[in-house]
DNA sequence: CTCTCGATGTTCT
DNA sequence: GAACATCGAGAGG
């Protein structure tokens, strides 16, 4: 696989929102581990005239970097606790959030599984450490089984819970994607899957701007975030 | 399954 | 002071 270059993300915001579906976002930390995953849903935030935009208030310190050249990271927090990573392209002020990813491999601090004491079954589901659950490592890549197949598939399905497991946060404002080197996007394999077209989620604030369907995901994808 | 609610830091009014 | 491109826990059905 290889780095996504400066010109594609040189392109209309819709069409790079849309293009992304299918690549893959590759974080390598300090220790040299790495893990990565699908990027399966997306939205496009069309600049100062799209009021769901955080442009749409101006050329601020905080929107300064969707102001800057493509390729290049935005990172903000919502709600006191959650990094939201979007990829600035070409038009001034306007970016794409990406939504859900679907783990392809995962750091070895990063291998584990939920386990049901009860009956032995695996559970896919729910990260947190519940009643009756333990935690269990999963088998090391190259032992037989497959690791990608014990990876919780919801563990990056929403945009604050992808930044959570790759570690994204304000380090990455502005860091450009196109260097290949802690945190960029790679070409995906060649697999055919169909793009839906809604809504964007959490913008209903915006007026007409809240029912443009500029959110697209891989329809029947289990790690596309919930409603 | 559904619904409600609280956590929490930065930006903007 | 309010709002916010969210998430997960807990209560109830």
């Amino acid at each position: 696989m290889s780095v996504l270059p400066r010109n594609f993300y040189q392109n209309s915001t819709v069409e790079v929102a849309k293009n992304l579906l299918g690549k893959v976002l590759v974080r390598e930390f300090e220790d040299g581990d790495g893990s990565a995953g699908m990027i399966v849903e997306s939205e496009a935030y069309l600049g100062p005239d799209d009021k769901a935009c955080h442009s749409s208030k101006g050329r601020t310190k905080r929107t300064e970097v969707m102001f800057g050249p493509a390729g290049h990271a935005y990172i903000y927090l919502v709600y006191g606790m959650h990094y939201m990573f979007n990829i600035v392209t070409e038009a001034p002020g306007e970016a794409v959030l990406v939504r859900a990813l679907e783990p392809a491999f995962a750091k070895a601090s990063a291998r584990q599984v939920l386990q049901i004491e009860a009956d032995g079954n695996l559970s896919k589901r729910g990260l947190a450490k519940k009643k009756n659950q333990v935690l269990r490592p999963i088998p090391e890549p190259g032992s037989g089984e497959l690791a990608s197949s014990f990876l919780n598939p919801e563990v990056a399905a929403g945009p604050g819970k992808l930044t959570k497991w790759l570690d994204i946060d304000k380090k990455f404002n502005g860091w450009d994607l196109t260097k290949g080197e802690k945190l960029w996007v790679a070409t995906g394999e060649k697999k055919a899957f169909e793009i839906v077209e809604t809504e964007r989620i959490g913008v209903d604030y915006a007026g007409e701007w809240a029912e443009k369907k500029l959110h697209f995901y891989i329809r029947g994808n289990p790690a596309v975030s919930k409603r």
